[in-house]
DNA sequence: CCAAAAGTGTTATTTATACACCCATGT
DNA sequence: ACATGGGTGTATAAATAACACTTTTGG
């Protein structure tokens, strides 16, 4: 197969391709922190302070940091811890994280040209406000989940694609696990389900699926009982 | 909520960061092109010229165009689109395609930082070879889909996401649309289903399924019979 | 005793799986 | 006529969904 005038050009012209004389966009690592709280789903946001978009919440996120020369700089796994430990001082491994994607359109920042990979990440009730109260190095809150969150840049594209896939998550994964906490009921666990479906889950049907998380060997009882306004629920825990 | 020294130092550093004046990665577009032949999966690869990896295949890619200023550059689905147009001289919108997300690690390329948004593209068996007989400027081929081929950086990792999720994908979605020609047979589909999922799937159980999908308007009769080795078979087509 | 929520059971419907068998055609 | 692969039917099991019911607690 000969090649053609144009493919000798062009192959010339890749040889010669040094991208270190191309521009370059920034790259940061953006996240979708979920958690539940008083029976609803939460997001973690930032408030805004400068402009562009003051006042307008958006989600925690940072560049990824890129070193120089023999130095590589980090991952986007350890620039989504960095990012995690700063906003709520939980390590990596004490959450479930999972990548969205990359959102790149040009304009999505109107400084300049950030390509953002996405991951969401979800807390364990019981995790949440444990190791930083609210305050110290983060400056984050939870903010309930609701469609009229207007936030800034693409970022409502980006929450918008988290609730999605934990939607389409929830049945076939221990995903759950990080949405009740350590030891929970039953009737919590459905609530968590009903609440990433967002409607209600038919009590026996949903302990006829729970028994086979048992006999699985996915979940197991744990000592005590869950007090309610009525009567006490067993408690389980993953196992 | 009174701020730590150390969160005052940070503010300081936040409002002075200029990410112009950082590293930043190379951002590239890689893409798994998959497609069927002679009732085999293929890849689409190119066999690398010089080092590192000379001789190894790797995936079609390339750097996203970033603008200066004013300039903003390409979105990473136009990246994409000219990476095919390059390679397969096919249109963006000829083809099903679908981001598989961002590969980050900081030594996945020995030369430099370089961050890849690898994507899937599902091209049609009756479009291959149609625009470009697989020469021209493109120095792409098609092959065999195996676990044995050896590619180079971490593009054995992005085939093996590509594969994990057009599994995932073909029962629920149109994808098989992009897997048979504009006319098939039923035994031509489900042979696709079985290459994708790899393992046979039976004739019954198929047709009945195949049943859903006329009924709820998906796929249509079309006009004339698959000739075979034996009795002609009815082709259909996507609406 | 009553309300409320945990926990149990029943039944109908749909979907998945395995497999036996008939039919049309080229050789 | 017969082998091949298209096309049909059926019987069984398993997952889904709807819903009625019983039990245990706090007030």
């Amino acid at each position: 197969m000969r090649k053609s005038p144009t493919r000798v050009a062009e192959d010339a012209f890749l040889r010669s391709y040094k991208p270190e004389a191309f521009e370059r966009p920034s790259v940061a690592v953006d996240v979708v922190c979920l958690t539940i709280k008083d029976s609803l789903l939460h997001v973690l946001l930032v408030k805004r302070g400068e402009p562009p978009f003051r006042g307008r919440w958006v989600l925690p996120g940072g560049f990824v940091r890129v070193g120089k020369g023999a130095d590589r700089g980090e991952s986007l796994e350890q620039a989504l811890g960095r990012e995690l430990e700063e906003e709520t001082g939980l390590s990596i491994d004490e959450v479930y994280t999972e990548q969205l994607g990359a959102f790149g359109d040009p304009n999505r920042d109107p400084r300049m040209r950030v390509i953002s990979v996405a991951y969401y990440a979800l807390v364990r009730p019981d995790l949440v406000n444990h190791v930083r109260g609210g305050g110290d190095a983060s400056h984050a809150e939870w903010v309930p989940f609701s469609a009229e969150l207007r936030l800034a840049f693409d970022h409502a594209l980006i929450l918008e694609a988290a609730r999605t896939r934990i939607k389409e998550r929830i049945g076939a994964t221990d995903l759950a696990k990080s949405l009740v906490p350590s030891t929970f009921s039953i009737p919590e666990l459905r609530n968590a389900y009903a609440i990433v479906m967002g409607e209600p889950q038919d009590a026996g049907n949903f302990r006829r699926r729970f028994g086979a998380l048992m006999s699985e060997g996915i979940v197991e009882l744990a000592p005590g009982k869950r007090i309610t306004t009525s009567k006490p629920a067993a408690v389980y825990r993953f196992v």
